[in-house]
DNA sequence: CTTGAAAAATGTCCCGT
DNA sequence: ACGGGACATTTTTCAAG
């Protein structure tokens, strides 16, 4: 991966675009640049193209993200905790992480009581859980998926 | 906006698909289709496309989440602070958040000399921070951008 | 790498219902 | 709103310099 590899990431990863465009702006022709968003799909370089949506024009009003603590760090614990975690569709990222908590989840849903719902009835069933710390995202100010290369 | 539309979006929020695959899915034939997702576009429902990368494939090997408190709550200090943080590419997300700090950032570099010198040399630069608190992702879960629609 | 060409697949839109 | 069909654009592959 060389340099016009790169700035052809950083155009994909910005918005979609046909190769010409993509050509044009890394100053090669259209074949080479084709070739080379090839590769770097075969290679897994490129893991996919989506589709990004307005949160509030869907209707998803509340964005959380929650600290979650496990009462013992035991491997058969976390394993579990996250597999239950990853059917949760309300749960759109879950990290597992160093530091004072274990988990740091991303949590999006239409309303408060929905969140509200959302903790009590599911997340707090989920065995082993010792506590979880909510914030709540007021504004987003920077949110992008865009990785920087050179 | 109806279910098929919601439907519609479902798929193309899990990857990009030419309108004739997204026709069979949704159960419509590809005119009505194509109307919908250009319909969704203008309306901004659809934010864009983008690509999405292999993190370790280009060598962001450290993924950590700040929290930032400030020193005071002014409007003034709050959107100056804004203003600096989209300059860092390192900085992928900034979020205004209720609770015990004031905003949680996502920042990705190649590895902890990198982190180190980000933190001491641009972000701690920024005035009006009063301190930093840094969560490392050891491991990614689940990382989606997807937003469950019915 | 570049240019040019050409077939296959898609995107796009007009006109029916 | 939906479907069919016609036309434009892109994608994809190839050959030659």
């Amino acid at each position: 991966m060389d340099s016009t590899d790169r700035k052809i990431l950083m155009e994909l990863q910005h918005s979609r675009q046909n190769t010409k465009e993509v050509a044009a702006k890394v100053g090669l022709s259209v074949t080479p640049t084709y070739e080379r968003i090839k590769k770097l799909e075969q290679q897994g370089i490129i893991r996919g193209y989506v589709a990004l949506l307005d949160r509030e024009k869907i209707g998803k009003r509340v964005v959380a993200y929650c600290q979650v603590s496990l009462l013992k760090h035991q491997k058969e614990l976390i394993s579990r905790f996250e597999q239950e975690i990853g059917a949760f569709p309300e749960i759109m990222e879950c990290h597992h992480v160093s530091g004072n908590f274990d988990f740091l989840l991303k949590i999006a849903v239409g309303d408060i009581p929905e969140f509200h719902r959302f903790i009590n009835e599911k997340l707090s069933v989920v065995e082993g859980i010792s506590n979880i710390h909510s914030a709540f995202v007021m504004n987003s100010v920077k949110e992008s998926s865009v990785y920087e290369l050179g």
